[in-house]
DNA sequence: CTGAAAGCGCTTACAG
DNA sequence: CTGAAAGCGCTTACAG
């Protein structure tokens, strides 16, 4: 109950400490002595002070009064995915070089969570936000752009938005991974997804039936969207119809949560890898290099991604740039392992 | 360059717009209406007028006055680790429960980082810090602590140091992993370990050693440090040696990555599990599941252990109760699969 | 070259 | 029941 005062040194007890007043402090801390003609002596005699004292300025005070906080809101689906995280680290490393630091939430696709974290980002007076924005959420995203607050989307974009975005180029994405099964003589090749309207999801499935439709596989397309909440149960039953009733040869899952789900109902269904049926992931982890078929996936340049949304924020805050709309896609590269060759051509 | 301001309404604003004090706008809608004796009318005016208005305040000035930031420092060793984006995300969830947010930062265990941290996010005026603490960082820690700034240690934690904590029982992880391949009948157990005079690795190889020896094992104990920042090539060589010239018949790995680096050597070793060597390893992703010999593990309740930490560091913010000395050890779970379970027996 | 004053948006004694 | 004033720790015109 009785909280002790975290005695910090304020700018007023510096300059009372050498007998000058906080203007003069304050430029001197700031690197404005030159442009307030003060002396090279006074100046020298301030810094000694302030590091004597160990004086460190007041953020939330100055971010008051200057109306920046050096602080950046990051919204994603949720931190502990591995996905998201190293999206995380990457904006932290960037940033810390500028001084900004970052505050996280997890929206869970959650309309009503995106909405919340957005406010009070909002209220702790972030300077800018980056976004993995859910489905439905563009019309808070327009909002805080009509508000003139600097905002990039990462991850996934809307179409009919002119907010900034940086993305994988899903479309191609899909598309290598199409071709690829497709050179190596595949023809009953399906797709697993998720039951989404999100432009990352869209585009991936696009990429996919075009490839196919552009090399008259058209009779083949097959799209299995899943429940994105608990995957597992549908994933096995779509694995079942697709490879057992269609004779499906080669299954492209277009997330890691989805390629998991597949490892795990193939197994149960006895199928293996890439003699029943060919296997192509999304992003992955190193640890699918262990498995027993090391699993082809489609890499995403994740520090590529995430240091253009950071560049084109930190332009919006210190610019004030907002109106300059830039759209990223940023190029997969197709990682070619053992669970996607087929025997035949061994 | 031209910022165009972001025109949110203030408590003067809204005060202006319906003619009463500021005091009294800030009284209501803080919730002490009754307390200042407040007319229920004049109540319900300030509380539509703020919706209509969409007024929230502006939590940097009431930070300000009040020296309450709602904010909460995290640092850990790296973000993007899973194990310590799964503990950002519990204390993302708990601390949303009473309006704080968290800013995060990664040490990579370095004493310069850390420090950096600490400085930044003080400034910005955290009401509190969790911390995993890196090696030989116990000064700072003890200077945090003796600032009275709210402070508990994660994952690790100094025995010299009265600053609470909430750790796996680690001891008991590994005294159960050692246990449970000496009722299997191994015999000749190794463990795979860090470089790192820290809390946990300590204590890990303590509950080996101690089981080791209480078994009359001592003279197979065998551990093999091996430096952090590049395991591969020296786990390789460890399991070699340990393998192939000491005739181990099983190994425990003391921490996620090593297990990776573990299974990737053997696989190189062409050391099948568990026929050719027993393994076990530690937290562990569900993708060791899918391993052709799925991996027994030891679990650690990560919600437990941050629960608490959180629980221990809201109390002292709230409650100025950082005399409070809470040391906590969670217990591990051990997770048995297919890796540690010797051939012969079956 | 240096300082007094105002103000960022709040809260909190205090006065009436 | 309500409001004027001071102050949290800064910065920034402005005056001298």
């Amino acid at each position: 109950m009785d909280e002790k005062p975290r005695d910090r040194v304020s700018l007023k007890d510096l300059a009372n400490h050498i007998g000058v007043s906080k203007t003069l402090v304050s430029a001197v801390l700031n690197g404005k002595a030159k442009q307030y003609r003060i002396s090279e002596e006074t100046a020298t005699l301030v810094k000694r002070a302030a590091r004597e004292l160990q004086y460190s300025p007041n953020m939330v005070a100055k971010g008051l009064r200057t109306g920046n906080s050096q602080l950046i809101g990051l919204i994603v689906t949720d931190i502990s995915n591995p996905f998201y995280s190293t999206i995380s680290r990457i904006i932290e490393n960037k940033t810390n070089e500028i001084n900004y630091k970052v505050i996280f939430g997890s929206s869970d696709e959650s309309l009503v969570k995106t909405r919340q974290l957005i406010d009070v980002m909002l209220d702790k007076g972030v300077a800018g936000l980056i976004i993995v924005p859910c489905e439905g959420s563009q019309g808070m995203i327009a909002e805080l752009h009509k508000k003139n607050i600097p905002v990039v989307l990462i991850d996934r974009y809307f179409p009919e938005l002119e907010v900034s975005y940086s993305c994988l180029n899903n479309f191609n994405a899909t598309k290598q991974a199409t071709m690829h099964l497709i050179e190596q003589g595949y023809r009953n090749i399906a797709l697993i997804s998720y039951k989404s309207g999100l432009s990352n999801i869209r585009d991936r499935i696009l990429g996919y039936k075009e490839t196919m439709n552009n090399h008259e596989l058209g009779e083949y397309v097959n799209v299995k969207s899943v429940n994105i909440d608990h995957p597992l149960p549908e994933v096995e039953k779509a694995l079942d119809y697709l490879v057992n009733r269609k004779n499906a040869e080669a299954v492209i899952f277009i997330t890691n949560a989805l390629l998991v789900a597949g490892l795990r109902s193939l197994n149960k269904l006895n199928k293996r890898i890439p003699d029943d049926v060919a296997v192509v992931g999304f992003y992955g982890s190193e640890l699918f290099d262990l498995y027993y078929s090391p699993i082809t996936y489609i890499k995403q340049p994740i520090d590529m991604i995430t240091e253009e949304a950071v560049n084109t924020l930190i332009d919006k805050i210190k610019y004030g740039e907002n109106r300059k709309f830039s759209k990223t896609f940023i190029e997969p590269e197709l990682i070619i392992q053992h669970s996607s060759i087929k025997m035949d051509n061994v």
